[in-house]
RNA sequence: AGCGAGGUAGCUCAAUUGGCAGAGCAGGUGCCUUUGGAGCACAAGGUUAAAGGUUCGAGUCCUUUCCUCGCUGCCA
């Protein structure tokens, strides 16, 4: 059992049977092939560590090839997010960067020969007119007029198309299938349209561009692909990948489809993404409650998380919705490891310890990372007058509250026990500040005496502390599922607090000069990341996700009416 | 309706290819600590969509039924 369940599934199960066939010469070569008309999501994290798990498990290779046959969509922007974004992943595709454009004469001469064989033709139907003979689900379509042309014809009219004669919608090439299919991609499908658009890479050289269907597996035969892996939406097209591998007597990859990632409480659709950005819910692609990639990086992910994550959804043919709360659990899984812990206060409540010299300081030992000795440890500077979190604080503590409450003893980590003998109040009855004593003797946070305490408060010294900004992000959409509800737009579920700033919050001073990028959990709260809109004058951080929380699942199991707690009986008749 | 794919625990996946249906997450219960918002342990969770058939034996093979999803761009 060296391998993991997760790390085996259908598409390995295939490939061992290729290997033993001797199909592709035990050879696994796949690629990941981006089009490059949006930034990359989370579904494409599980794409891009399928490809590139499956060629380091086999020995193989991945290439990163850009499926740029589509200049009216495409951007060199695009172009740029989706390479930084695979190598932040942590993925290497060597010298291996491709483009669908690298192969337009190629593809071209591939074109040529078809009509030459008699397997393509020159359409002049307009769009609306290939649309009505291409018939229905139901019923067969109907050939072209245009479908019996002689080759030369052909020939001549295909050089018209790639010479700039036609203008868009005027003519395109269509491989001569059946009309009749079941499977309408194989209807006589388009190869090449005329385009007026520049390309990103090629310029204004070609007023012709291939579809897809014509580019892609091709592509994949060019570059001694061995496994094609796709998404389940391209089953249907599997019989035309084949046939015009088979018809140009080419090498020929296999293509195998798997269900893609579905998240719970966002989209992953790059038409919704978009108009997330376009109408403003979000302040970008990199916004840090986006499920793209650059998001995902801003909120302070770890690629090695998402990777842990991809892996352990596996790979499957079934469709479902991933839960949220797996993502957090590797999130947090990689941050417990990694993150140094640091104390915050995000919603002070001032304490006055009374009978602590008025000018004096302590330097407190705290530990790092208690996962990992190696991070060592720091000093924290302590005081009379300190910060703690105004949630650990109750007047009238309810059972199971173990915090501060008046009367009570506690301990303030790394420091003393301190003992709630005062609370203040203004004129409208808020608790401003609580007037506490300490115990010289339990300097470190342990009592000679052997006494104990219920609970440990973060606090930061008034005096030391830095007020930096913290954004606290929660789901984008309060919705399991925001577009299960066939009636209402996604939008209607956008979650109208997904974002809480929270200024000032206290740090303790060791956090001065923290950069962005870096990682770190606030103890007892969460885990954050310095955020890029950081300056020299404040620090903001922004909320990667909280800590596993037990006392809001009690409170929140508190709160709802109480329900039997009798183990339901499967005998017993429901309706 | 046509073509294609799929239905195993709340969710995501296993089940050595016909041999006692398992794991992770979520949820539950408990233990413990200088994160009582970290950590750990335990239990629970199933008529494998349904019916029939083949077989000593079926999640797996056969038949039928039901349900879900994709496909009628000159998008990918």
């Amino acid at each position: 059992m060296s391998e993991s369940d997760t790390s085996r599934h259908f598409i390995t199960d295939i490939i061992d049977e290729h290997a033993a066939s001797g199909r592709f010469d035990g050879r696994v070569h796949t690629r990941f092939p981006p089009e490059p008309n949006g930034y990359l999501h989370i579904g494409h994290a599980k794409s891009i560590c399928l490809n590139f798990s499956l060629a380091e498990r086999y020995g193989g290779l991945c290439n990163l090839r850009f499926d740029d046959t589509n200049p009216a969509k495409e951007e060199q922007e695009y172009i740029d997010a989706i390479t930084e974004d695979v190598r932040w992943l942590g993925f290497d595709w060597g010298e291996r960067l491709y483009f669908a454009s690298d192969y337009f004469d190629q593809l071209y001469d591939m074109a040529v020969e078809l009509i030459r064989i008699g397997r393509a033709y020159v359409d002049e139907l307009s769009p609306e007119q290939i649309r009505e003979y291409r018939g229905s689900l139901t019923e067969p379509g109907r050939d072209s007029p245009y479908r019996q042309r002689p080759v030369e014809e052909n020939l001549a009219l295909f050089e018209k198309m790639r010479a700039g004669g036609f203008k868009p919608g005027e003519a395109v090439l269509r491989a001569k299938i059946d009309m009749a299919q079941g499977n309408i991609n194989m209807r006589d499908p388009v190869m090449y349209r005329v385009l007026d658009a520049a390309h990103p890479r090629t310029g204004d050289k070609w007023k012709i561009y291939p579809m897809y269907d014509f580019a892609h597996g091709q592509s994949d035969s060019i570059e001694g692909i061995t496994h094609s892996i796709c998404t389940l939406e391209y089953e249907d097209h599997r019989p035309l990948y084949d046939w015009y591998l088979h018809t140009l007597e080419i090498y020929h990859p296999q293509q195998i489809e798997f269900a893609r990632l579905n998240l719970s409480h966002t989209v992953l659709s790059k038409r919704k993404l978009i108009r997330l950005v376009a109408e403003g819910a979000v302040a970008g692609w990199d916004d840090p409650r986006m499920p793209t990639l650059a998001g995902m990086r801003r909120r302070g992910y770890p690629p090695a998380a998402i990777r842990e994550f991809c892996e352990a959804v596996g790979v499957g043919k079934v469709k479902g919705v991933v839960a949220l709360h797996k993502l957090e659990y590797h999130i947090r899984q990689e941050l417990n490891r990694t993150a140094n812990r640091v104390m915050a206060v995000l919603n002070p409540l001032k304490v006055v310890i009374s009978n602590y010299p008025e000018d004096q300081v302590e330097y407190m030992e705290a530990v790092n990372n208690p996962e990992d000795a190696s991070a060592g440890t720091r000093q924290t500077p302590f005081s009379r007058v300190i910060y703690i979190e105004r949630d650990d604080f109750m007047e009238a503590p309810p059972r199971k509250f173990f915090r501060l409450a008046p009367g009570r003893e506690v301990r303030l980590r790394y420091a003393y026990f301190i003992t709630c003998e005062e609370v203040i109040k203004d004129e409208d009855g808020e608790i401003v500040e609580l007037r506490c004593r300490y115990d010289p003797a339990t300097r470190g946070g342990a009592a000679p005496d052997g006494r104990r305490v219920k609970a440990t408060l973060h606090w930061v010294s008034a005096a030391h502390a830095l007020p930096a900004e913290a954004r606290l992000y929660d789901t984008l959409f309060t919705e399991e599922n925001p577009e299960s509800d066939s009636d209402a737009d996604f939008t209607a579920f956008i979650n109208p607090d997904s974002l809480r700033v929270l200024d000032p919050i206290y740090l303790e001073p060791s956090l001065s000069g923290a950069q962005p990028g870096e990682r770190y959990q606030f103890e007892r709260l969460a885990y954050f990341v310095v955020d890029a809109d950081s300056s020299a004058e404040k620090l903001v951080f922004n909320r990667s996700v909280t800590l596993r929380d037990q006392w809001r699942k009690l409170q929140k199991r508190a709160a709802k009416p109480r329900k039997s707690r009798k183990k339901r009986r499967p005998s017993v008749k429901e309706s």
